[in-house]
DNA sequence: CGGTACTTTGACCAGGATCAATCGCCGTGG
DNA sequence: CCACGGCGATTGATCCTGGTCAAAGTACCG
């Protein structure tokens, strides 16, 4: 089975098996976090590129009054500061949800594959663009979408990311959120989430239990918040045996 | 007078003077556009870059239901579009805000450019991840702060990135917005965003005025929305006789 | 068995949306 | 010159989404 990593930039459309390899070996050495655990402070001026190999990681920023936004959601296969030593130093904070495996690469070894891998560069781009395109849907479902549509279109997404490097099934996946940390994903308040969450159960739209979300028929909850997958830019998956075994789309 | 685009990126503190010249020399061919007309629209695959040289954009999604977010301002200087290429079609659509002049650069040019100076290279990633970087102060902006804060939020950071490319004075700037926009950017109704509006007057935080925006006392506007400009990732200006010398405004 | 973290429920309140009417400003055409 | 229409801003009235406060229930853990 291949890495995480691997299986998503795969959908980028822009490697050769050629590339895989060198992909693949990004991930080998990972250590071991557990959830909670911060990785990267705000403020901080780090020297390596974080890599989610399992698990989840959040990144976020907290107001002076104490609310918390939750900017950024790292799954398994997804960089987390792939920019790190352009900007300096970091202007939020990135913690894990839940526990996994993260791998630390040197600045130098990602500098250097990008200058010695063009196509494995221009895959890396494609991960970062894709990663603000992500940000411009959020902020789109913040300020235009109501409560109930807001989080189904948050589940839509996971459900599509998590497709994509194989940690989701057809109609589910393993939701590691409290409601406060969904809240803070959503701009809602844990008190309204729990609400919502009824809400989406009501109406048949999720089952949501022991941290697992069911999505009875995907179909219904992405018509549900006009969940439209292409702001996350996948190419069709290419190669052996590709088939119907993604139903992406709509 | 350097060019916007110069004076941005010389506050990448990325650059040496040897790099002005190339820089300025991007700006040198533009054309004008007229306010509201569409830059790019949504699912075209371009393969120009545009780069805003004088005048305002802006970037936006439409939902289904009529609905519209503004999910990024271009101001002089900035680019729309500089990694095109890369993620094949838009997922939405730019248009002008204002009158201006747009350089459409042959993408062929942008890339060498990024071959042949690595120094300049790395300035323009360190643009887009100021981008992003701002959409993450956005979606906070969003998601935590109510109407108020959120729009003298949205001010502060105008009037730090217009005074950046020498369009804005210590104190204010042209706005071009209508309240309709206003509401666009920062996920409120237009009812409400004129409310808003006279509240910040009424708090003697703002003046506005014939599209034109005076910040009385700027530190206590900042203080008023916990503005900090760190995002932004802006160095000190440097060099020869570095200066009171941007009062451009108007 | 008590503590802690998370969820649920109820009551109440407020920020902000919606609907609707009015007003001011301009540009256009009679 | 004036009437008209369109756009944007303002204001008022009303409604509703969602926040806050508070309490209680649930589950897990040492």
């Amino acid at each position: 089975m291949p890495t995480p990593l691997t299986l998503k930039l795969s959908r980028s459309g822009l490697l050769t098996d050629a590339d895989l390899p060198v992909i693949e070996s990004l991930s080998a050495q990972s250590r071991p976090v557990e959830a909670g655990q911060v990785l990267i402070h705000e403020g901080e001026h780090p020297d390596t590129v974080h890599l989610m190999v399992e698990g989840f990681a959040h990144r976020y920023k907290i107001l002076p009054e104490g609310r918390r936004q939750i900017v950024g959601l790292m799954l398994p296969g997804d960089f987390c500061d792939l920019q790190a030593t352009i900007l300096g130093s970091r202007d939020h904070s990135i913690a894990a949800l839940t526990a996994g495996n993260v791998a630390e690469l040197p600045q130098r070894l990602v500098d250097d594959l990008i200058l010695s891998h063009s196509r494995i560069a221009r895959a890396l781009w494609w991960a970062t663009l894709v990663e603000e395109s992500i940000l411009r849907a959020w902020l789109t479902n913040l300020g235009q979408r109501e409560g109930d549509r807001r989080m189904a279109h948050l589940f839509c997404e996971m459900l599509v990311r998590l497709q994509v490097v194989g940690r989701a099934g057809e109609n589910g996946f393993v939701l590691p959120f409290s409601q406060v940390q969904l809240g803070d994903l959503l701009g809602l308040s844990n008190v309204h989430v729990s609400r919502v969450l009824q809400d989406l159960r009501g109406q048949g739209l999720i089952v949501l239990k022991d941290r697992r979300l069911e999505v009875p028929s995907v179909p219904r909850l992405k018509t549900f918040c006009d969940f439209d997958p292409g702001y996350l830019h996948l190419s069709p998956r290419r190669g052996a045996g590709s088939d119907a075994r993604d139903h992406a789309s709509r």
